[in-house]
DNA sequence: TATTATTATATGACTGTGACATATAGCAGA
DNA sequence: TCTGCTATATGTCACAGTCATATAATAATA
């Protein structure tokens, strides 16, 4: 219902992929482990990936196969790295901007009613900006 | 081409509506001055608010007429106050995952390069969120 | 007077990201 | 054998946004 977290699931990939190279699965495991997003679309993730590589930002091979089927195994790029702090700072100034809101409601309705949303929102609409 | 901040629109004009009636252009003009949203495509904006009629948020009367062509002046309804509650708290929690990504990203690069953005980026990629 | 700019609302065409469903295949264990 | 987990992938759809364009009333300017 309300809307998902726009175009932060590419951002948080590429923070993923800077510890050190890994697949897909793992990186959708990471995800929700550390909280960084939750419920995220598992086909939504690997097109994202295939996006992403085709835009430069991380490259990929099959590894060698160990337990289990074969992983495409995707690894940082230079230019991935470079999106990635233009990334970070580009998500420094939306939290100000949402800071900005947040301070402009408060101000108008006081301290009151801001809290409503984990109680009274359903899942989908929790999963907002 | 970086990704717009989907979503934030709505809660922006609600909270622009708690403070009273006001039509299309004025919300325009003020989401600039206070700095909540800039470069708000105009059509955009328009039809984001005929949607939110359709959805109850708000309501909307022409205007008796001052100067200038007519004015659709739009209120904000009980339910529109009800959304903008819950999305001031749905708000609230994307800042902390904005936070705990930063904290993240400050983490592995330390305190460079977070800073890039507002020199290297052009005005599309500093409209991300 | 004619022309341009500002205010104000609106639609058409297109794009990117995400949501939901479905397909596939290898392997482990009941 | 059947179920479940790991792992990757595609098809279809919806939504909010971008860019372009249309319209009309009024104010300012040449």
């Amino acid at each position: 219902m309300g809307p998902p977290i726009w175009g932060f699931l590419q951002p948080c990939l590429l923070l993923l992929l800077a510890e050190g190279p890994q697949h897909g699965y793992s990186l959708l495991e990471k995800l929700n482990e550390q909280k960084l997003l939750n419920g995220v679309d598992v086909g939504n993730l690997y097109r994202t990936l295939r996006r992403m590589e085709g835009a430069g930002m991380v490259e990929s091979a099959w590894s060698e196969r160990g337990a289990g089927p074969n992983k495409r195994v995707y690894r940082l790029t230079p230019d991935g790295e470079g999106m990635l702090r233009r990334w970070a700072g580009a998500l420094e100034q939306r939290t100000s901007l949402l800071s900005r809101f947040l301070d402009e409601f408060h101000r108008v309705y006081g301290l009151d009613g801001a809290l409503a949303p984990p109680e009274g929102m359903n899942e989908d609409e929790e999963n907002l900006i």
